[in-house]
DNA sequence: AACCAAATACCTATAAGTAGGTATACACTA
DNA sequence: TAGTGTATACCTACTTATAGGTATTTGGTT
């Protein structure tokens, strides 16, 4: 096994993937990075090179990550504590076409995608939609609860559940949730 | 001048404005609306109904969501503490072809956006692009400080300075317009 | 050499958000 | 009818973020 390049960044490997001959036959990324994320940098990759198996690395199995990287075409999934031999294991199925999930990826989400189900099956109750998308507009708490008539602690009690649903811990995952599946 | 319809958010307003014979000669629009905000509708509308102007409302006047507004196809643009007179004048002006600001909106905006130059010249260093990008990543500034070794109350400022520039208060302006204009 | 933008770091104070609970009222439905 | 899901509201404790400052260092430009 030999490794033909390496980058700091997304933008670095797509460059890299851009500029260099000898292609790899699997790309290891990472889904967070600094300049380009691992996930625009997967999307643009399966794109452009859809015969070459991305396998995406996560220091936390967040669910909304590891839909978002499986919506930009990555083929396996594996966790950063994981081990030498799980890597190794997963470089080389995702290298003979199948796929790569980590155990420590949710069982859900592994049957979902392996059974071809629609990945999204988050459901957020009508206000906590509601909510998101005030929260995503640059609302607080509390002026959400002004403008709603309810209690600054119900609204939080609606934000709080919604981070359970959707594996979120702060306002970005949120946000960027609002913005790809609402409206 | 007549009321043709009203809808209380995008959805509601897009559905009308498809189903209805009845067209306007202007659409009034709120920029925050529960379900699909009024950006998204005006997005949409601006495309299905070129000739319609749509006149954008607003309580504060914050640069990000008026520059958004304008980069979805709105006409003009009217605080929502604005007198009759000048709601009247706006309609009129638009219905008339032109487009109408309120004295509101901040001179750079107005003056940018009438002498045709290019309206996003928001320019954020390379340190606070880093940042940003963390940011919308889902980072704290304790982790981001971390991560780039640095201060908290350094990575506390960068953000702070974001924030001025972008004209922005919380974390969803942030990570929007990282969403928009990053990587 | 002088200047300037950028990056760095700190201060004080307040507001907002996160994380773990519990609990009640209401509507729907199995 | 008993159970389930939803919306509501509160509790404590802690962490983050926002907003106004000031100030130093560094690297590049004029």
């Amino acid at each position: 096994m030999v490794v033909v390049g390496q980058a700091n960044n997304g933008i670095e490997l797509c460059r890299l993937m851009d500029h260099y001959n000898d292609k790899p036959d699997v790309i290891i990324t990472d889904i967070r990075m600094p300049g380009m994320d691992g996930i625009a940098a997967t999307r643009s990759l399966t794109l452009k090179f859809p015969k070459i198996p991305v396998l995406a690395l996560s220091m936390h199995n967040q669910p909304e990550d590891v839909l978002e990287m499986i919506d930009a075409g990555a083929r396996g999934f594996v966790v950063k504590n994981a081990g030498k031999e799980e890597m190794l294991k997963a470089i080389y199925t995702l290298h003979n076409g199948q796929t790569y999930f980590s155990t420590e990826i949710s069982n859900e989400i592994r049957g979902q995608y392996q059974r071809g189900e629609v990945i999204n099956e988050i459901r957020l109750t009508r206000r906590e939609k509601e909510i998101l998308v005030l929260i995503s507009n640059g609302k607080t708490s509390q002026q959400i609860a002004l403008e709603l008539n309810i209690s600054k602690l119900t609204v939080d009690t609606h934000r709080k559940n919604v981070h359970k649903k959707l594996g979120t811990a702060t306002s970005a995952g949120l946000i960027k949730y609002a913005i790809k599946h609402i409206s």
